[in-house]
Parts: structure tokens; C-alpha cells; sequence
DNA sequence: CTGGCTGCAAATCTTTTGCATCCTG
DNA sequence: CAGGATGCAAAAGATTTGCAGCCAG
């Protein structure tokens, strides 16, 4: 929790909840999924919070939002940037461990300065495989 | 046009104006953008028309939905898969012409089988570069 | 103490839906 | 003429905002 004093946050119960939810968290929750996990302990949280708390660390480049996600945000507590897999079954968003080197992008007519990227692996986890009976 | 015929769609004046605004657009629009450009000639068309017909198109894979601008959806004519850049400045979205061959993800604890895959390029384009002023 | 944070409810924005009517094939 | 398509308005979700009161530093 260090790193969020040394940010000038204040550390607010209910901002520890989030934070507790979200550390080593794989599953890349929407803004609900946090509202609804927390809620249940902590009655009295809003959705206010939660989306300002959000906001507040993804500023600070402390979550990153995900928005492949055709319905809702997700939110992934990993602050490096990485890629992602999802299951186009479950819909099961999972982080990927390599990196990969991209050939410079061809774009027509416009000279681009590329600063970053991200990719998205579509697939079927093995549970959902499993349960398409081949 | 005659593409859409042979898919079996009726063709509505309505359905006429939405596939002329997309033929060769690559401004990446959304829903919102297509109903509006389209109902200043055509003062009648209606939003679930715009939403109907680009999910049908869809079905058929004549567009693709793009769902990384966190706000809407956004509207793709460029039927074959093919990756983006994306101005983090003025949020412009161009296609990216060349193909990507990718290493298999590394996933912890899981066997994806991977289908497909999307690269979104981050950038700044000439137009926001010169904005800058470095 | 004081400014940032919280909680509530209302507002906003995008997308979806129900249904009566219309019109293409 | 039938079934798919349209248009309207209302509903549904997700997210944002205004504001009064609260509390961590």
C-alpha cells in the first residue's frame, strides 16, 4: 500500500477495499464486478467511488482500462502493459506473458508516430472447449 | 450493391443510404456518427434502423464492430480482419495495411486454442504532431 | 481544519426492445 | 401478400455528475 501514500492518496476504507480486491486480481472485473465484490462487506459503498477511485489510479497509471469489452469496462490491476486472450466463449479475459517485436505498421497516407501497442488473442479456453463435445 | 442481394437482404432506401455512407469509409463511425450524417437527407431514419442494420451486417460479416473507443461502439466497412492505429490525441482510427505473423501467447495455467488476433497501434498522427509544435 | 473523498440520486449517453405499421420481393 | 424492415418511444445498462456532509492527514 506504500506506493499509493507516496502518490499523495488518501487511504480511505473504502479505497483499501478496492485495492485489496484488485491486488494480483487475474480476471480483469468491470466497475460492477468491484461494486458487487465489495459491497457485500462494506454495505454502504457507492459506485461513485468506485469509478472515481478507478479513475484516480488509472491517472496514476496504476490500473489500466480495458475496453474490448463490448458492454462494460474491465479494469486490469497489472500496471505494466501486456497483451490479453479471450475466450470468444466465456468471454474470459486472460493476460499474455510475452512480448512481441511488430514490423513497423503501413498506413496509408499518414505518417504516424507509434507509441505504443496492444494485442488482443481471440480463442477458446480449454473449460469452454472441453464443453463443445468435439 | 449486389453483394447484399445475394445475402438475401431486403434493400430499404434506408438500408441503401447506410451502405453508401460505409462503402469506403474510413473514418471508423459510430452509430451515433451514421445516424446523424444519414437523417440530414433522410429525416425519418430512426436509430434502432441504424442498430438493426449495421447487427445484420454484422451476422453476415460485412462490418466489423470496433470496441476499443471506451464510449461507443464504432463501425468498420473493411470486410477482411486487419488491424488499427489510433491517434491518442484526436482519437482518429486508420486501418493498418500489413499482416503480423505472431509467436503463440504464453498463458499461465491455461490451453487456449487461439482463433484470431487484433493489433491496436497507439500513436499521434502528422496532423496532432505539428499541433504539438515540439 | 481543510481539501479531498464519499454516498446518494438524478442525469447522461449509448444501445436495445416492443409493437404497430409499412413495403420489398 | 407475407415476412422482414421501419419508426417511435420507452427501457435498459453503464457511467458521470452535483452536492451536502464526512474524515484522513
Amino acid at each position: 500500500m506504500e506506493k499509493y501514500k507516496e502518490a499523495g492518496l488518501k487511504l480511505t476504507p473504502q479505497r483499501l477495499a478496492i485495492l485489496k480486491y484488485l491486488e494480483g486480481n487475474k480476471e480483469h472485473p468491470s466497475a460492477d464486478d468491484i461494486y458487487k465484490a465489495i459491497s457485500k462487506k462494506f454495505p454502504t459503498m457507492s459506485f461513485a467511488t468506485v469509478y472515481n477511485t478507478l479513475e484516480t489510479l488509472r491517472k496514476r497509471g496504476q490500473v489500466m482500462e480495458l475496453n474490448f469489452d463490448p458492454f462494460k469496462k474491465r479494469f486490469d490491476p497489472n500496471p505494466r502493459p501486456h497483451h490479453h486472450v479471450i475466450c470468444v466463449s466465456c468471454q474470459k479475459i486472460l493476460d499474455v506473458q510475452n512480448e512481441f517485436s511488430l514490423d513497423p505498421p503501413q498506413i496509408e497516407s499518414e505518417e504516424f508516430e507509434i507509441i505504443g501497442s496492444h494485442i488482443e488473442f481471440y480463442g477458446v479456453c480449454s473449460k469452454c472447449k472441453g464443453k463443445r463435445r468435439n
